[in-house]
DNA sequence: AGAAATCATTTGTCTGACATTTAAAAGTCT
DNA sequence: AGACTTTTAAATGTCAGACAAATGATTTCT
């Protein structure tokens, strides 16, 4: 692990490259614990606090995780999926909301991506999974509920049918499409959107499911592509005709 | 932005988490400076070193960017696709070298995502994505070419394929799948991998992209899936054989 | 032997200072 | 007046040293 002096780049950016190297190429492994930082800034010549800003940037991506105490320090972690999850979660709803992706296009990505799980879950859902997506049917049915938990009961019953296929690649990769989703679905919710015909929607594809008819599933998940999408156009066109 | 005494948490934690909440809000729009470090450390009640430590964690993620001078400070950073691929890369490579995903389930999800695009790509995809498809195929029929060589040409055949479908969400999203999948598929190359087979399939792909046969390009990929399963399966038997 | 007190190590935080970069302001010359 | 140079001020980058707080190991006392 070394820095380069000549280098223009900042100190701890340099660093925590060094490091993040380190553990990319397998010098360094999962647990293992990185020498203090005092030992570290002894190492690379700096000050305590430039490699504790280094430590940090690396604190945030999940890479090492720090203990205080006797026998603590700064360990690497290992990346569960639970913490990229969030990290996808929170990259994608930034991504969507800073770039004016058009609502078409992030829906048409979503629904492709959810469409290539729908076969594996008929095939492979849990039935504990299936009830998930049962009884998120059921509470999208209740009255009174309001339109955010409506659009979180959605989610869940999306993330169900994902988590159906039993792929936890599949489920992390999905998590952004399904949960950054959610802001933008918000956008239209506000308006007379019709829950039954989604809830109607959700039982053919929970039927599908059930009756492991992968096809039958992918073609509940085309039609509300459709519908969402000309919910959508609805709304932009209620806009702009204002 | 405030942050709670009472929590135990680090401050540099606290404080990192009130910024990025105010940026995800919209409190904080895109290109807003944010207050110079010793605005924030006097709004917070902490000491610059612990500020910079909460900006550094922010910077790690691309929320903000700095720049030293008179009209410098800290400003959001818009989110581009680009960042948001190569955190994606990261963060996929790591998951799968640090949790021992075994090779059928980063195989099946990466090709079920790929096959979601396939239809899309077939219908959209421009002259010079289709170019750099054959070009890459030309590539890899070249004699000579060393195994990483093939990998990494292999890689950029399916991102160009990728990116035909037209859609940055999706080819954000594919990234990790399609780019994390290359270590492992070096895992691989090293056996008696018969080049010709894979070039044909890629070829039966190109064809069917050009074409606009969305159906024939996601039987070409089923087809590779399988011949790489099939490779992989064999290589497992030979090593558990010797 | 077991419980309590002490100790050493390590991260978390603070204070204050200086270095470096950068844009804007001030000054100078033509 | 206008263009160029110099100065200045503001901001981040880096450093040094210190103390606080947590935590496991060691020692001491009963």
């Amino acid at each position: 692990m070394q820095i380069d002096p000549s280098s223009s780049a900042d100190l701890s950016v340099q660093i925590a490259q060094a490091i993040k190297d380190a553990i990319i190429s397998g010098d360094l492994i999962v647990d293992e614990r990185l020498p203090s930082e005092a030992e570290l800034s002894d190492h690379f010549r700096v000050s305590r606090p430039t490699v504790r800003e280094a430590l940090k940037r690396l604190a945030a991506q999940s890479l090492i995780r720090t203990q205080r105490g006797a026998s603590g320090g700064a360990f690497v972690n290992r990346l569960s999926f639970e913490d990229a999850y969030a990290q996808q979660v929170t990259t994608s709803t930034l991504l969507l909301s800073m770039n004016e992706v058009s609502f078409d296009t992030a829906c048409e990505a979503r629904y492709a991506l959810e469409r290539a799980c729908a076969p594996l879950s008929a095939e492979r859902r849990s039935a504990d999974q299936l009830a998930t997506m049962r009884a998120e049917i059921f509470r999208q049915g209740q009255p009174g509920l309001t339109d955010v938990a409506f659009c979180a009961s959605d989610v869940a019953f999306h993330r169900a049918l994902v988590d159906g296929a039993g792929n936890p690649v599949l489920s992390y990769q999905l998590a952004g499409a399904v949960e950054a989703m959610q802001p933008l679905m918000n956008m239209i919710t506000f308006t007379a959107r019709d829950r039954a015909v989604i809830t109607g929607l959700h039982t053919r594809i929970a039927d599908a499911i059930e009756a492991g008819d992968g096809g039958a599933a992918v073609a509940g998940l085309q039609d509300l592509e459709d519908e969402t999408r000309k919910l959508a156009s609805d709304v932009f066109a209620a806009r702009s005709g204002r």
